[in-house]
RNA sequence: GCCGUCCUAGCUCAAUGGUAGAGCAAUGGUAUCGUAAACCAUAGGUUAUCGGUUCAAGUCCGAUGGACGGCUCCA
């Protein structure tokens, strides 16, 4: 039986295209075992167990193997079978991860499956396919790679071999994403990060430990002065706290049993390093850790006074460096690190306070983006809730419903167009993610806004209430960037390095004609500092082009160029970054245009 | 941590198992230049590290380290 499909909806086109990819594979291994093969973002993927590791050829062999197969032009067809039927099928095909999954399905308390046929594959799906093997194009799919996947997604579990393909109806289509890739890869923010000489990361230093350079900290620094105002402006009260902490907080935190994996192990004091090197045993010895995060510390600072209902909310921000010490294979870029700079605050408040309190903080999240340039729909937006079966959960029933319930309502009210993640909930409160593409479409989670039931509970915060009890408050954790390495990371990546004047480490190059007029040039470097409006002069024993052609280069937004007939009449002939055209201007004259728009940025 | 690919000068890349090269950058000169690369010269390497195979290894094999893409993880 043939059940019509819609032929232009790409999912089911790639869905399709994973099994062509599977009857490929079938061919070459007829033992290989087939595990499951979904259509994704711009393509589809396949997992098998095979009798030997794939090399890069084969994938050459399988495309031309699929391309036989879609000129073969097999029907999909559909079928729907008991489960006992579809058992036996597989088993005596000797598919195991088929059973397993068809096991599950009982379990789920399905009665029948479905099987699509086509050719020699018959496989367990749920479909919908395309009519037959012939709707797709052979133009119009490509494998891209292998890699490994744990069965199931469980790092207990066997791996299997991965094939990624990616899928469009036409060529044209494939050829426009092959080519937006490419494009993507220029914007790489390790790639740019180097080529603007921003940072980098030492592997004498520590893997996952980025050093700055000059540009890449004044951006950070600019970002950082952007933000300590803001916070200012909108109610927050700043706070610090030191780098190690004393074992015993991170007892009371729970970190020290549930986050040893990924902390930095302790170090022991109570003696000198002479001490330990020596192999002496301190007498007192006292162990010490890196902060994972900065909330016991602020924590701390609420509990060291007496605190009456009146005087909440509290408001407390810190941009605290804290370290994580994650596994090597997840470390990437300024993405993924392992010493990061959390943009933190802690919100402390009463039960009444809660919705005002989350609605503010939507608010900032929102007005950064638009700050920095992302569009909303820039933006993806998860609230991460419990999941009612699992029952590991810290705070009571009425607390998770009252704030998941809070949070989806300003959510709502807010506008954002949210995708719920049940069971995406940490264990001590559920939250709400925002999580911004890189160049190459991998989302990374920047802002979030969490509620905590475990930390007041465990460090016993509590206020006086109205009553004149003690009451415990609800505390919430936000960060807008989340960590100033991941945001200036997808940041670099937002504006291909080409950041706008406000942001960009050098404003403006001053560029003489030829050494004659260094001097003029150095009078108006000295006069856009007054300004403070970061510029420098390019003396280089270099042609005029050259030096153009490095600033446009190092995309600098406003190159100056000063010859004989500025110096004459006290002007500087502008180019803006990308544009050939230039505009002569008085000196006073440019320093107000860039202050203006510098000012109108903020 | 797991699967796979990769690692040659500061950067981007060459070199059928047979003497490690080029461009850019750097340094020293010449030219003092009007909007995206002036010209000449010099220097720069234990081919990531360690071990093996071979008459001979950048090249083949193994281990280690690192990078990249996935998986897992991301308080």
């Amino acid at each position: 039986m043939s059940r019509k499909t819609t032929p232009n909806n790409l999912e089911t086109l790639r869905h399709s295209a994973s099994h062509v990819l599977a009857a490929a594979v079938l061919e070459m291994f007829p033992e290989a075992k087939l595990a499951i093969g979904p259509a994704i973002e711009n393509g589809f993927y396949y997992d098998f167990d095979l009798p030997r590791t794939l090399i890069p050829e084969d994938l050459e062999i399988l495309e031309e193997k699929m391309k036989a197969i879609i000129k073969a032009d097999h029907p999909f067809e559909r079928a729907e079978i008991s489960i006992a039927e579809a058992i036996k099928k597989f088993e005596e095909a000797d598919q195991v991860y088929k059973v397993e999954l068809i096991s599950d399905l009982e379990k789920a308390g399905e009665k029948k499956v479905s099987v699509y046929k086509s050719g020699h594959l018959v496989d367990l799906c749920a479909g919908p396919h395309v009519e037959s093997t012939g709707k797709i194009n052979p133009e119009s799919f490509k494998l891209t790679k292998i890699s490994g996947a744990y069965w199931r997604g469980d790092e207990k579990n066997k791996m299997l071999q991965r094939i990624y393909g990616v899928a469009f109806e036409n060529k044209k289509e494939l050829d426009a994403y092959l080519k937006m890739l490419e494009e993507a890869e220029k914007r790489d923010h390790r790639k740019l990060g180097k080529e603007l000489d921003l940072f980098h990361i030492d592997e004498v230093v520590g893997l996952g430990l980025p050093l700055w350079h000059p540009k890449g900290a004044i951006l950070w620094r600019v970002i950082e002065d952007f933000w300590y105002a803001e916070h200012l402006k909108n109610g927050y009260e700043l706070v610090r706290s030191p780098h190690i902490g004393n074992r015993t907080l991170w007892e009371t935190s729970g970190h020290w049993g549930f986050y040893n994996e990924s902390m930095y192990p302790p170090m022991e004091v109570g003696q000198t390093l002479r001490d330990s090197q020596e192999g002496k045993k301190a007498k007192a010895p006292e162990q010490f850790l890196l902060k994972p995060m900065n909330c016991p510390f602020h924590i701390q600072i609420f509990n060291s006074n007496l605190h009456s209902y009146r005087e909440l909310p509290f408001r407390w921000a810190e941009c605290g460096t804290v370290y994580r010490y994650e596994k090597k294979g997840e470390l990437s870029g300024l993405t993924r690190v392992r010493g990061f700079t959390q943009d933190d605050a802690h919100i402390i408040c009463r039960v009444d306070q809660v919705k005002q309190e989350l609605e503010k903080v939507v608010d900032f999240i929102l007005f950064i983006y638009k700050s920095f340039g992302f569009a909303i729909d820039d933006v993806n937006v998860y609230l991460s809730v419990r999941d009612p079966k699992n029952e590991k959960y810290a705070g009571t029933e009425d607390g998770w419903k009252f704030t998941e319930k809070v949070l989806e309502e300003v959510a709502k009210e807010k506008k954002l167009n949210i995708t719920k993640d049940v069971g995406g909930a940490v264990f001590y409160g559920p939250k709400l993610d925002f999580k911004v593409k890189d160049a190459i479409g991998r989302e990374w989670q920047c802002s979030t806004l969490q509620f905590d039931f475990n930390m007041p509970e465990q460090f016993a915060m509590s206020f006086i209430n109205e009553k004149g009890e003690k009451e415990k408050p609800y505390m919430l954790h936000r960060a807008l960037f989340g960590s100033f390495e991941r945001f200036i990371g997808v940041l670099i990546e937002h504006y291909a390095g080409a950041f706008p004047l406000w942001l960009s480490p050098v404003q403006v190059m001053i560029i003489p004609v030829s050494e004659k007029f260094n001097k003029y040039g150095e009078k108006i470097l000295a006069e856009l500092k007054e300004n403070n409006i970061r510029a420098e002069i390019n003396k280089d024993d270099e042609s005029l082009g050259k030096r153009i052609r490095e600033a446009e280069k190092q995309k600098i937004p406003y190159m100056i160029v000063v010859g004989e007939k500025e110096e004459k009449d006290g002007t500087v002939a502008v180019r803006t970054r990308g544009q050939k055209e230039q505009e002569v201007l008085k000196v006073d004259e440019f320093v107000e245009k860039i202050r203006k728009e510098i000012d109108e940025k903020k």
